[in-house]
DNA sequence: GTGAAAGCGCTAACAC
DNA sequence: GTGTTAGCGCTTTCAC
């Protein structure tokens, strides 16, 4: 591997000189500048990052830790922030903590004895990263949820108060019997899920025996099983509305009812809680509730970059961003069927009575 | 930050005693090594990664250089080598080129830079890694696509391959006429499609006229507008099957063709060339050619930390590995429309003669 | 068993 | 303008 010794020899020059030199330090003579640059060409050389990062401290590397890469939500958020980050010369490091708190402080605490620059962090429960390292000296971004942690920035939506949007929603449509299928519980985004439907039934004067949320772990088909159960109880006693909190709720929702031959959303409606882009292709197109992952990877991103301009020193505060999703309405959705059929027997009635 | 010389000041020894303590080398006294072990706890020591790395040579990363992260090819090989890679202590740096050579070349520049210990890589044209950089001197493994790289292993699928399969499935079926609507010419995996296009046509006496490969760029839109066109035609010069190279192509044909009102697979045939989840969800279930990702990125891996053990020096050899996909039959796929009018008016002939 | 010293390849403070 | 020197924090000869 060529040097900068070498290319120091080579040109008759001390190291320093070579190293200003390619580094654009005006200081330097034009003509040993271009002679410096033609020989470095000449020998092919390529700086040492590793050794330039141990130097000054910095190593151009981001962690970007998040649950898994099976999820759109995690890998439309690692694409823009890549996309974001790589014009700026940073590197994204990819770790996956799948939800596991353990996995999660490993994987960060060796982010940090690698020296990354900067963390963007899916936390994955209510402490986030504290207790996991104190103190770490970097910027530190969540995004998508947000945990308790004192000194990180986050970019998040508030998935509590999605939930309720969704249940608003639906009730708006005028549905009274709504189950939501969830993840496991204890995860953060999952809890905040959670809330968000304990609140929307409170608020909008829900029967606690006819809404509930089913937790299930992340397979089609511990959730075909899920729903399986609940159609397999009498049919007045269904729900009218399904939420789906991620895409596997949906599929396992779709292939259920098509399976039983129920037609959506005449027999039963469905949301889901994020926007896998096949969700308009399905049949009927899904509706859903989006989440801004590309607005929120965008702004993540620049808050880090702004973080990492080692600016005069503004006090800069801690931002913690609010973004909100909005619902796509699609065709899975509509008034519940009781309701039709109640008011088509009215319709009748009333005809009968005209007659 | 707690250094190695800060613990060996608090024991009282020098820094190299602590070093090999803490690395377990068996010539220091248990004493020490456990008077060493706590002391550095106490401090909340962390050996600093990066000086380490320069001094060994060795980061204990590497550099996954990929297309891009909106296509499940890539997001499920990049989840899976990331699981498989992350026991070993390696971590993943992740690169996009989005099918552009020059940052494709850029990217794995700044990653041997930087002193990756390995690369996988998703070649998007056809010299891959030759000519980027000539003896990188670190492993590296083409996956899902192979080039005509000189030192590099490959483990693979022949695309060209596994479109002739597909169009034999047609072929069988009783299609004539198909069409593929596939990426951009020049893109490796594109142009290994269309040769297996090209071949299938010759190997089995099609038509020129009558088959042929649509490119349009990876966006649902384009895609849908070639579709448009090609279904603008008169109907008995419709393709009866039509191939979706990638994902989009895919919705693109679902959602054009319900909009018009056609039925799979009476009035068309549709089969995929990957495997999204939701293609087991769509109505009717999508018939396609399944890449086996999982066993390729696990074989990738499982090459890659072989590479990287200095074994007493096996000349190992490059290794060629290829891979076959299979079809996964589902619903969207079936004999072609006319064939069917033509014998359904053969009874109808038959029975009349029959009368 | 342990320490001293060299050095991975680079940058930056200090001299002149 | 340019060279000398001193590290960044670690591992690893080599000596004893």
């Amino acid at each position: 591997m060529t040097t900068l010794r070498d290319v120091a020899n080579a040109v008759g020059c001390s190291a320093a000189t070579v190293s200003r030199a390619l580094n654009g330090d005006t200081r330097i003579s034009k003509s040993r500048t271009l002679l410096i640059r033609e020989e470095a060409n000449r020998l092919g050389y390529q700086a040492n990052q590793l050794a330039r990062s141990l130097r000054k401290q910095k190593t151009g590397y981001v962690g970007v830790v998040i649950p898994n890469l099976t999820n759109n939500y995690y890998t439309n958020c690692l694409s823009h922030l890549s996309d974001q980050l790589s014009p700026h010369g940073l590197h994204v490091v990819l770790g996956c903590h799948n939800f596991d708190a353990a996995k999660d402080a490993n994987i960060i605490n060796s982010l940090i004895n690698r020296k990354v620059d900067a963390l963007v962090h899916v936390p994955c429960t209510k402490q986030g990263i504290d207790g996991v390292i104190d103190n770490l000296g970097i910027p530190v971004i969540e995004i998508g949820q947000r945990s308790s942690s004192a000194n990180v920035d986050a970019v998040y939506v508030d998935d509590a108060d999605g939930i309720s949007h969704v249940m608003q929603y639906l009730a708006d449509l005028g549905h009274r019997r709504i189950v939501m299928i969830a993840g496991r519980q204890g995860v953060l985004g999952v809890d905040a899920q959670s809330r968000g439907f304990a609140r929307a039934i409170a608020e909008m004067n829900l029967s606690l025996d006819e809404c509930k949320v089913v937790h299930c772990p992340a397979n089609r088909h511990d959730c075909s099983h899920a729903l399986e159960n609940l159609l397999d109880s009498p049919r007045d006693s269904w729900p009218t509305a399904i939420i789906g909190a991620h895409h596997l709720a949906i599929s396992a929702c779709l292939m259920v009812f098509r399976s039983r031959g129920l037609q959506l959303p005449n027999d039963i409606s469905l949301v889901g809680f994020s926007n896998d882009e096949w969700f308009e292709v399905s049949n009927p197109p899904v509706t859903t509730y989006e989440h801004p992952f590309r607005a929120m990877s965008i702004v993540a991103a620049q808050l880090l970059i702004s973080r990492l301009q080692p600016l005069p020193d503004q006090p800069s505060k801690r931002e913690i961003i609010n973004f909100d999703g909005k619902i796509l309405e699609r065709l899975s959705t509509g008034p519940p069927a009781i309701a039709k059929r109640k008011s088509t027997f009215e319709i009748g009635h009333a005809l009968n009575l005209a007659q």
